[in-house]
This record gives structure tokens, C-alpha cells and sequence, in this order.
DNA sequence: TATTCGATGTGCT
DNA sequence: GCACATCGAATAC
């Protein structure tokens, strides 16, 4: 798939976090790994709003992991976590602003065959890539692309899809998680059968 | 079908 | 120490 032309600019990236969570639905995610492209359709995300978002790692501190949440919007935000998995998320809004947005599901498109082999206890195709962790694993996502810039860099972007096609966007609160749990910040669209959690407190 | 639980690294307190 | 934006297996019903 040449999607070259397609990539989502910076100033996409720039818009308020909200915005980019629901817009990024749709959207192709691809991965250069090893000679090789790997893409799906961003079918679930969640947004992280640094100054009033207990949930977010940049709430309340500017160390650490956190500081790449303070990059400008596009660059790539991936953290460790339960000492085993990976979460991937794209900067959004201005520099400073520590807001993110996690990429949470996509549908496979292309080199699906390779991300097979990346998650090979995978049953179903479904549960290839429907976590953000597993997400992580089927695409070979890990800490080397951290502070990547997804607008300049090769390794990982996002582009406009070439068919445009319609569907509803659900929306609900956030999952996993033990702050900020009543906000309506989860994004995904309806009855896409590789969105992680189907009925997880579905606010619309 | 629903709930619990172990594995595991990193960065906080 | 302990919490953590998870996953999958094991257990309880």
C-alpha cells in the first residue's frame, strides 16, 4: 500500500486531544519493520489530558517517563508497563501541554502474516491486535521508538485512509485504569468486531 | 460466563 | 515497598 502521500501532518497532531482521539479513528497505522510494512485501521483510542487528567502520567509531575508527553504533537509516546507489555500513544496538542492519545485497537490490513508470527498464541484474527499491549506485540512497537517523530521519522505513522468509509463512533470511559475513571475520554467504533471491549460502559 | 491471579520492569514514595 | 493506561491462564460458579 503506498500511503506515502497520505500521512497525517503536524498540525493535525496540534489540535485539541479530544479531537485527535476521535479523528484518529479510521485512520491507517503503519509500521517499517525490517524491510517489511505492517498497517491496520485505527479502530480504538483513548485520550490522555496532562493538566486536568488524573489518569495521564504527566498529571501533577514533569520527571521520568512523563517528559516525552511534553514533546509537540506527532511524536511517538511508547511506555513499559506490568513488566511484560508495551502501550503505545501519539503527543498531541503543543509542546509543554503533556497530552497523549493511546492507541488502544486496530484492524489488520497488510502483513498480517508477520504480525502472526510476532503474537503466534493468537487464535483468531480478532484477538490479533485488539489491546494495546497486543497491539504492541503483533506491530514489533517497543521502548527503540519512544520520542520518534511519527510526522519525519519511517518507523511508525499515520496516514488518511484512500476510501473513506462511514461508521458511528462509541464512546466510554477509559479501561484499566484506577484515577479519572468517569471521564468520557474512549473512543471506538461501533460494532467493529476488533475493538477490544464491546460493552465497557458505553456512554454513546 | 465471571472473577481472580501470576508474571514482570520501572518509577514513584 | 507498591502501584501500574495488560494479558492469558486458572479457577470458581
Amino acid at each position: 500500500m503506498n500511503t506515502g502521500n497520505n500521512r497525517l501532518k503536524r498540525d493535525f497532531f496540534l489540535k485539541n486531544t479530544l479531537y485527535v482521539a476521535r479523528n484518529l479513528l479510521g485512520k491507517i497505522i503503519v509500521r517499517q519493520i525490517g524491510g517489511q510494512t505492517l498497517t491496520g485501521m485505527i479502530v480504538e483510542t483513548e485520550a490522555y489530558i496532562g493538566d486536568h487528567d488524573p489518569a495521564c502520567h504527566a498529571f501533577g509531575k514533569f520527571t521520568g517517563r512523563a517528559s516525552v508527553l511534553y514533546e509537540k504533537g506527532g511524536i511517538v509516546y511508547v511506555y513499559f508497563i506490568y513488566g511484560n507489555y508495551y502501550c503505545f500513544n501519539l503527543v498531541t496538542e503543543d509542546e509543554g501541554r503533556g497530552c497523549a492519545v493511546l492507541i488502544r485497537a486496530v484492524e489488520p490490513i497488510e502483513g498480517i502474516d508477520i504480525m502472526r508470527k510476532l503474537r503466534p498464541e493468537t487464535r483468531n484474527i480478532y484477538e490479533l491486535t485488539n489491546g494495546p499491549s497486543k497491539f504492541c506485540i503483533a506491530f514489533g512497537i517497543d521502548k527503540e521508538l519512544n520520542r520518534k517523530d511519527s510526522i519525519d521519522g519511517n518507523e511508525i505513522y499515520v496516514c488518511k485512509p484512500y476510501q473513506k468509509y462511514k461508521f458511528e463512533v462509541s464512546v466510554s470511559n477509559r479501561i484499566g485504569l484506577k484515577s479519572g475513571t468517569e471521564l468520557p475520554y474512549r473512543f471506538f467504533i461501533k460494532d467493529n468486531p476488533y475493538v477490544s471491549k464491546h460493552k465497557f460502559n458505553i456512554i454513546k
